[in-house]
DNA sequence: AAACCATTTACATTTATATTGACATTTAAT
DNA sequence: ATTAAATGTCAATATAAATGTAAATGGTTT
């Protein structure tokens, strides 16, 4: 939804019209000036409020080419948008929602997250930090039983702990590797891990400080 | 179960509801008052009650956005979602607003990314990697002309460059530090860097491979 | 009595508007 | 090419309007 506009930026709105409807091109700042009686400054100024809420578009450093935009706006982000659970501790397969979250859900967009049922996880601490996931960061999760080598997986150990680490199959067991030099891989048995998910991307949020 | 709301607050709910479906935005106390033909004062009180009883949430000192929560304490997904551009690039010093040279727009939730006018930049090159900035990664910016120490920013470089790196502030300069021992820190005089924006957030996405 | 509703008044902050003057760029004329 | 005029930009500043907050006060409802 576009922002209204004050009175000012609708009478300067309306001049505009008018004038690349009589001329087929925006009036100087400073003709416009002198119609609206107000400094060239002044209409510089309303121009970028107008810009701002996109009701026009300006060409160029110095050139005075405009257009009226119309009423346009890209409605289709109602279709973007996708609501996704968050997940506070996974145990025994049977993931819990986190309340203390935002009502332990997240929006994201749908365009840059493809794909069905996802979850995010909270992530505790440091352990992938090479990876580019940090303590509090959300992992966007996508539901899966199986692993590919070397991706990044939500994982849980022996029924109990969720983790996530970076996915190897060795000939006898499965390694989960970090990713940061402090941690070390864990080489488990086939039935000692329990692949929940995929990582396939990171929100973070919340870096005031 | 959230308390029940007197007959005055039900008035009051009802009416910001249909003006934030309208409209998208809350309307000003005045203004508000002059529709339910009260004080102003007397809506602020009734906002206060309502946000006592989490019916709405309201941000920032002076700002005017509010958010209808739902029974569970939720923001209404509706208005969670913001959509926000995607800077393709800085150039030339200049501001903002001028710059939007669509690379898309990006949804993102509004609970997690408070503040107004935020924007995302896409990130290139590793040299924030232990900041758990990645290549590729959607860095998202809020507008600023100023940083404080340590903060973490867009920066324009000689009105050239875009770069986002840590922020440190000398007796005789500024600091750009990345966050990655294979770059170097960068010294410049106070007229050579331009701050941007503050990286309040990261968006990362398309982790397939 | 306590919670609620409401008013008036004063105040701080933000946003919008406007001015002036200097400057850089473009355009057109020479 | 040089010059002059027109034009857009920017900075500093000022003012007005809109807006949220707070305090003091009193009425109404429960």
């Amino acid at each position: 939804m576009r922002q209204k506009l004050t009175q000012n930026q609708q009478k300067v709105m309306d001049y505009l019209k008018q004038q690349v409807k009589e001329n087929g091109i925006a009036p100087s700042l400073r003709t416009a000036a002198a119609e609206l009686d107000i400094s060239h400054a002044a209409v510089a100024q309303t121009l970028k409020f107008l810009e701002d809420k996109a009701y026009i578009r300006r060409e160029g450093r110095y050139s005075r080419t405009l257009h009226i935009l119309e009423d346009t706006g890209d409605i289709d982000a109602g279709q973007r948008q996708k609501q996704i659970p968050i997940i506070g501790r996974i145990t025994a397969g049977l993931p819990m929602y986190a309340q203390q979250e935002w009502g332990g859900s997240l929006i994201l967009d749908a365009a840059l997250y493809p794909g069905q049922n996802l979850f995010a996880l909270r992530i505790q601490g440091s352990s992938m930090k090479d990876a580019g996931i940090l303590d509090q960061d959300l992992a966007i999760c996508e539901p899966r039983q199986y692993a590919r080598d070397r991706e990044i997986v939500v994982a849980l150990i022996h029924h109990e702990e969720a983790t996530v680490k970076r996915f190897f199959l060795l000939p006898d067991g499965i390694e989960l590797r970090p990713e940061n030099p402090d941690f070390t891989p864990q080489i488990y048995g086939f039935d000692e891990v329990l692949i929940q998910g995929k990582v396939i991307g990171i929100v973070r949020g919340g870096m005031e400080g």
